[in-house]
RNA sequence: GGCGCUAUCGUCUAACGGUUAGGACAGAGCCCUCUCAAGGCUUAAAUACGGGUUCGAUUCCCGUUAGCGCUACCA
């Protein structure tokens, strides 16, 4: 039975790295009808917040993904400890009584150089009476790995993505187990907690790889059984620097693409493809296509850019995802997904409304907050001003915009209010006027719509309304007439 | 500094010794067309560098360079 386990750190939002990580372990287990498994690792007491944890769970519910199980790890302290204990007992780690600050601030190039830095000489090697002594004397000591290092043996692991790893002892430092306040390390709580959990395999990121030669030694000592590794390839900046808040601003936050108007799907496909490929050019995959195609061959081992910038906050790529993904729903579905956006801004519009406008964009928008752009008009009782030589039809003049727009307002009231109608009147318009269709209709759209670039123009009048549609084209026609330009000149 | 990992078009990636080095996004051009989209077609664009091994290296080995990671009583 495979068991992974998903362990963020809330000191922060769900970050897009830790989405994807969440994401290739989900897809593991459900491949493999697993167990998955979310822990919380807040053994840092100083920087955890309940703000970040929610902020994870609402990321992961956007996502629609979820989990079987669910552990705090502040709420299994006695374990950790206790596993300490049995490995301090074993004589495999041991009491480091120096003070905190005196071992770091000192730790520089003097002590690199000689490789001393790898543990605290001396506190390594004190007796065991001096040890008990001491700690019964209540001074303060932290619990350190003893790592054997008289004679160096190679550590090593065979990673599901990166293969065979191994790291010499002499190369590996004496790593804190328990503070001096008694509480666990990372290294020592995830490990304790994984051996507890029965995780057979740990899917995490690949700023682990090193730190998993530790984690070896430590599953060692506590006799547990060492589960199978797969490191992830990081998400990096287009500089190939980390993704941090800090320097690359929300960008990295899942709720960031939740809030533009990202459709779930269409985002995690996305992180999908960084850093895993079905290896047959397949790029769209629905939900269970990922789950048939997922495995830890198709994992790169390189970094994977998330291209944005300053302009362009979003990957393209992600974005075209998206637009694909809109494009192929049907109409009432996304209808249902814009409803909420549209009157999330403030506008007042109803589903029948909506589902009648929905058709127009789909293929206009990239992300559900386009909507917003791109149908304004629809939502506007008054339309946004606009130059009046923006009426003026390719090779034509204010004078032909007259006349369109007279002719419209002739034809239009008559007219069968329906694409074809429309269509059928507005045509017989131009050739009445002996104008090219395109200019028959230029005036019209950017009377009706505000502006040259629209949907289709009888798709548009025909869901408007004949009422406002008049009223936009007369009211288009007076700019005109405002200007001294008459029908006939 | 030490140790570890990585290196194919701008980006995501395919090619697990033999290909005109493929696809996608983004870019450019053309077509379609009531504008914009969508769609179709075309186009430009890569094996970091240097040595080996081999009949033959993107692919295997070594070195260089570069990037990233770890090197905390953070996770």
């Amino acid at each position: 039975m495979i068991r992974v386990r998903f362990a963020p750190s809330p000191t922060g939002y769900l970050h897009i790295g830790s989405a994807r990580t969440f994401i290739f372990n989900w897809l593991y287990a459900r491949r493999h009808g697993g167990t998955m498994i979310l822990r919380i690792d807040d053994t840092d007491i100083e920087r955890n917040t309940e703000e970040s944890l929610n902020s994870i769970f609402d990321g992961l519910n956007w996502l629609g993904l979820n989990w079987d199980e669910q552990y705090r790890q502040s709420e299994r302290l006695a374990l950790h400890k206790q596993i300490a204990e049995t490995i301090l007992a074993k004589g495999l780690a041991y009491r480091d009584f120096t003070p905190p600050n005196a071992a770091g601030a000192e730790k520089d190039d003097a002590q690199h150089a000689s490789g001393a830095w790898l543990f605290n000489p001396g506190q390594r090697e004190i007796s065991q009476e001096e040890s008990d002594r001491r700690a019964a004397a209540g001074e303060k000591f932290v619990v350190r790995f003893r790592v054997p290092r008289e004679v160096p043996e190679a550590v090593t692991f065979t990673d599901l993505v990166y293969g065979e790893q191994s790291k010499s002892t002499a190369d590996i430092e004496d790593f804190a187990l328990l503070r001096s306040d008694g509480t666990p390390t990372y290294h020592l709580a995830s490990c304790a907690d994984d051996v507890d959990l029965r995780i057979t395999h740990i899917v995490r990121g690949q700023d682990h790889l090193t730190n998993t030669f530790k984690h070896v030694l430590i599953f060692k000592a506590a006799g547990g059984e060492t589960p199978q590794f797969a490191h992830l390839p990081l998400l990096v900046a287009p500089n190939g620097a980390k993704l941090s808040k800090r320097i690359h601003g929300p960008v990295v936050s899942v709720t960031t693409y939740r809030d533009a108007g990202f459709l779930p799907h269409a985002f995690m496909n996305f992180l999908c493809l960084l850093g895993w490929s079905p290896k047959n050019d397949r790029e769209q995959m629905t939900r269970d296509e990922l789950t048939q195609l997922f495995s830890f061959e198709g994992v790169n081992r390189s970094n994977a850019v998330v291209n944005f910038t300053d302009e362009d906050p979003f990957d393209a790529k992600a974005v075209w995802l998206n637009a694909e993904t809109i494009r192929t729903m049907a109409v009432p579905d996304l209808s249902a997904e814009l409803l909420p956006v549209v009157q999330a801004a403030g506008i007042a519009v109803d589903a029948a409304k909506m589902l009648q406008i929905t058709p127009l964009v789909q293929e206009r928008i990239r992300l559900l907050n386009d909507v917003l752009q791109v149908a304004d008009f629809f939502f506007a009782t008054e339309l946004a001003p606009y130059e009046t030589t923006e009426l003026i039809p390719k090779k034509g003049d204010l004078a032909m915009a007259a006349r369109a727009l007279e002719k419209a307002l002739e034809v239009l009231p008559g007219a069968d209010f329906t694409h074809d109608g429309l269509e059928s009147a507005l045509r017989a318009s131009s050739t009445d006027l002996g104008i090219k269709a395109g200019q028959m209709f230029e005036p019209i759209r950017v009377a009706v719509c505000g502006r040259k670039t629209a949907p289709p123009l009888f798709g548009t009048l025909e869901v408007l309304g004949k009422e406002t549609c008049l009223a936009r084209i007369a009211k288009a026609l007076a700019k005109l007439t405002a200007t001294g330009i008459t029908p006939l000149n």
